[in-house]
DNA sequence: ATGATAGTTAAGTGACTGCTTTAGTATTGC
DNA sequence: GCAATACTAAAGCAGTCACTTAACTATCAT
């Protein structure tokens, strides 16, 4: 049994979504314009329904969302989606910025250290 | 033949690494502190050999680092990973931005020639 | 030296991905 | 109406992914 993707949350799937270069073109270019599935497909050598996979994909993600208007569907960029990437790495990134704080911290902790220590210091680091 | 994967580009196993909610898990920790393999295995029910490949996967796409130490793999964040993340939806937040950005001057322009033409004119259209 | 610890290598299995081809169904333009 | 357009549905296939089990290899502790 695979641990993933019977119901996969829905950051996998965003992620998942991403991996692919031809999912990033899309999302990319829908960054700009609403386009309809037979615009999006016209760039890739691949066949329509390759194309429209993918945007079933980057749907079911929440990367994009379309609606269909007569036989036309058209894609359009849902923010939302994006956004939830870009949290998810802030967190991190808060994360290991707190860890570096820690560290300098700690450096300057020593260096003060090396000072009262020795009667004199070789490297002014690090601010807080 | 699939279209990817033989030389996947960078941002295409950084995503994928993402797309599991394990190695996401196993990035979160690395953010925090280093950790060694049994260390970051600890939490997870599956075997260690299971970690291991998500190790090195996450090593492939650049967002973790390793080194062994006698008989000791330490792994931690490497932020450079992440931050290819970061940027990429940067870029794809920068152009949707723009592009309601035009909206906005649009609805603003239609707007001002409502009130120019108030009473009198049915649909004003295009843009700029 | 011996056993426990920490990791590595390899092979196999089932599910899922990215594509294809084939065969449709609605809509639209003339 | 009728053909082109735009998409949809379904099935099949090679290649990956996420595991597993089994069999090692190096350290480290005693």
């Amino acid at each position: 049994m695979s641990a993933q993707s019977v119901h996969a949350a829905p950051l996998d799937l965003v992620f998942l979504a991403l991996a692919d270069p031809a999912r990033r073109g899309m999302v990319e270019r829908l960054s700009r314009e609403s386009l309809s599935v037979s615009e999006l497909a016209a760039p890739y050598p691949m066949s329509l329904q390759a194309v429209m996979q993918h945007v079933q994909m980057l749907e079911a993600s929440g990367l994009v969302r379309s609606e269909k208007v007569g036989r036309v569907r058209t894609c359009s960029l849902e923010e939302a989606g994006l956004r939830k990437v870009e949290q998810w790495v802030a967190s991190r990134r808060a994360t290991w910025e707190k860890r570096l704080d820690r560290l300098g911290d700690f450096l300057l902790a020593e260096e003060a250290h090396e000072i009262s220590t020795r009667e004199k210091s070789r490297k002014p680091r690090r601010k807080r």
